[in-house]
DNA sequence: CCCGGTATTTTGAGTTGTCAAATATCAAAA
DNA sequence: TTTTGATATTTGACAACTCAAAATACCGGG
């Protein structure tokens, strides 16, 4: 009845890859079996299982699309997933960096109880270390709608989430003050280059960054 | 190269059930499959395998005997458990009472970074809520001589030490001031009867308990 | 010394989750 | 329309872990 771990990483997965598109669209089994780093035909009999079981709808050479107890269980892990990050940086003042990596683990193995201690510890946070929305107990997963900074043109944003996990990439953006909740103020930019010239509040100087680096960040007009 | 949580479970299991005999003892395979709740063939299956793997010597129709190599990642999983336990009762504020199914879920699923915070954070506790030792990270794991409450004549004594899970019992200890720490006083024993009339530090009224329940409380001479 | 009961091992099979490689499908280009 | 390339599915296999039940070994009493 409880799905297994491997389960709950497939229903994650498979959330995230729809996030932000239509409800009605289906998530392709290359794009799992990508995303997991798994062959396609593991995926495909993954797929099937998982239809059976009632967690999702398959259509054979069309794709997924998550079922209401399918969608349930993969917010409740992405709850999970990103209460422990949170507990991991304020209690455990583990390096944000890698809590990405511990929460992956640590997400199949805590028991209700001791997610709504973590809860309830925290305050009830609604967002997780890198900025991403904290779903409620009830399953509520409300989305924003964020702008890449690499879409911006010169004004001045906050930084609101990050949306890569590579540690490195974590550590230097934190080494230059790039952490959610900062202002960020877009002074110019270089559309041949691919190279935008930030200012970040609290910082001395100002910082170059490329494009790439900028699409991770999401940010809100102020 | 790294166990998984299943070997985990039965290194964890060899180190307890070999706990307390001299150390050329050998732990049978009907023992393990009792303590683990599996069919004797599994376990004969497995103690092949972990022999192979170099964790354990396995001598057919004798039984059992860990190596440094299962020795050392027992007391691993041992240390690991135990500081989960004192941290869900500590820092989370659970119920002792509970928190030993909880740790041993978690007890697989922690990063030695994580462990290692947590450590930290309790100040290098030399104990679990349960005042079974924890052993340090160099994998040392002291034991100590204690006295079954059940064994004792008249006289004080201090409870060390509790040797059973079960969460009724444990909530009925704890109602009754009977943790850990706590003095109590055997005032008088009824052998033929069974039973045990104690005063426990700091309790108004003396509690009869019979010899079984008594059993499983470990204590040291005051 | 054999005999019966208990503990252990063997055997054959099932489950879950995975891969590699052969095969099938489909949409877009030719 | 036919071909082609990308994507998806099927097939056969394997690794880890488990069980049920048959076969075997061991031990103590007669």
């Amino acid at each position: 009845m409880v799905p297994t771990s491997t389960v709950e990483n497939y229903l994650k997965t498979i959330l995230r890859l729809s996030a932000g598109l239509e409800p009605s669209a289906m998530v392709s089994p290359g794009r799992i079996a990508e995303a997991l780093d798994l062959t396609p035909g593991t995926v495909t009999t993954m797929m099937k299982h998982l239809d059976r079981e009632g967690y999702l709808r398959y259509q054979p050479r069309q794709g997924v699309r998550l079922r209401p107890k399918g969608q349930r269980a993969a917010v409740q892990v992405l709850r999970r997933h990103r209460l422990i990050e949170l507990f991991l940086v304020e209690i455990l003042r583990l390096d944000w960096a890698h809590v990405h990596e511990e929460a992956e683990l640590l997400e199949h193995a805590l028991s209700d109880r001791v997610v709504e201690r973590i809860d309830e510890m925290l305050g009830r946070p609604a967002y997780d270390p890198h900025g991403d929305p904290i779903p409620g107990a009830d399953g509520v997963l409300r989305e924003e709608c964020l702008r890449p900074l690499s879409d911006c043109s010169e004004g001045i944003y906050e930084l609101v989430r990050v949306v890569r996990e590579d540690p490195e990439y974590l550590t230097w953006l934190r080494d230059r003050g790039l952490i959610p909740g900062v202002q960020v103020t877009l002074e110019m930019r270089d559309r041949l280059a691919g190279i935008l010239l930030l200012k970040v509040d609290g910082e001395e100087a100002s910082l170059r960054i490329g494009e790439p680096a900028a699409g991770w960040l999401r940010v809100r007009e102020c």
